[in-house]
DNA sequence: ACCTATTCATAATC
DNA sequence: TGATTATGAATAGGT
């Protein structure tokens, strides 16, 4: 239709082509969108041009996104699942984190003397010298940490008493009490409270172990606190 | 462009309409076509009918998957991501996982004596204390599988023994070789093999530890294989 | 499914 | 790009 009939194939005058393709795509677009409504059809039409601009026509729909609407249905007519490639790997590795998830809360039950009953006697033999190891050097840091402690609330001790000698020497005699005494004493009454908590404190490890944070299972379930395999 | 003009809007006679929808739907689709040809332009027309019978075309690609490449390009000439729900949600998951693993890990970790450096003494104490009940639990449990297994051995060997008494009983004193002796030593030897395992075996459990599986970190990186923090 | 009068789309040209 | 127009294509309505 037109000055004259033209053949099926590809333009070659860059130019021309373009033309023809904006008459053509409004051409395309006019029909797409009365097929729409004649028909009471839905359809998509998405075109980009040999330079690469993008036009498309969607029939209106009651949905929201009328592009993901058609694409939904083109995936039930199809049965092609266009993400399939990237949702399985997703979907994979969601899986692998699962399980490997699974392992690390059965390791952690081991290591706290459950789920014992499939270890053979060589694996009980392992796992009862790792945690004696484990043992020692959480003593060891514990002692550590408690000694730096100690010398640092000495050293605090020591640094306020001079402090004071300095006050008191400043203020050549006040009223009679000692402040080099009392304040000494508050001090070490700290340094009795920490030994106290490092040695009978309550066992707070214990409530770690059961994770704060939502606890994923299959698909975003929600809720278990546990350790138990999901 | 027919006998008459007609007005674009809803046929309703059913029959009418699903005969325009095959006639024109034929038509677009030469359009469609002959837009690619003509053009060098990519294209894909989807149709529903009322019906909501299922037809497309796609202008051939050099790629795999036409539908696919267009609906990319889609995307990115519209800036609108279609699965970015589905896809965020299960991003999301995998998130929450790897952050849960990560807890696991240095919950592992510090059972094993490392990454002790930020445990307040409070913690200390309570995880030493806990590390002491479960190596309870680990020996006791020990002993329990060890002492089993000897009484398991001791009933073969009772079993074994009298066998081997009857069948000497049956042959009425063969060779001069005791196969009570024989047999009871052999027996006695797994069972000490057993005892020496359980004692001194390699530490098998250290290996157990770090997973043999593939550790998922970000996006599907494989090959790290220890507790530390991805 | 075919026919064909008619309308429509558009190639060529400016 | 935009308008014009001669021409071929698409198709409504009838069979």
């Amino acid at each position: 239709m037109g000055r004259g009939k033209i053949e099926i194939k590809r333009i070659e005058n860059a130019t021309n082509r373009q033309v023809t393709y904006s008459k053509r795509r409004a051409g395309i677009m006019k029909k797409a969108r009365e097929l729409t409504v004649l028909c009471d059809a839905e359809v998509s039409l998405i075109m980009f041009s040999s330079t690469g601009k993008f036009s498309e026509y969607i029939s209106p729909s009651s949905s929201l996104n009328p592009t993901k609407r058609i694409f939904d249905r083109y995936q039930q007519a199809t049965g092609i699942n266009l993400w399939n490639s990237h949702y399985e790997s997703m979907q994979n590795n969601l899986n692998k984190l699962k399980e490997i998830n699974n392992r690390l809360r059965r390791e952690i039950r081991q290591r706290m003397g459950e789920d014992l009953e499939d270890l053979t006697m060589v694996e009980l033999r392992g796992l009862e010298q790792n945690l004696e190891s484990s043992l020692k050097v959480v003593r060891e840091r514990k002692y550590h940490v408690l000694t730096t402690q100690t010398d640092t609330y000495k050293k605090k001790i020591r640094s306020h008493t001079e402090t004071n000698h300095n006050l008191l020497r400043e203020f050549e005699g006040g009223d009679h009490v000692d402040p080099h005494y009392a304040l000494a004493n508050n001090q070490e009454g700290d340094y009795e409270a920490a030994l106290e908590l490092a040695n009978g404190g309550p066992n707070i490890f214990a409530f770690r172990l059961q994770p704060s944070q939502p606890n994923l299972h299959d698909g975003g379930g929600y809720g278990s606190h546990d350790l138990r395999l999901a």
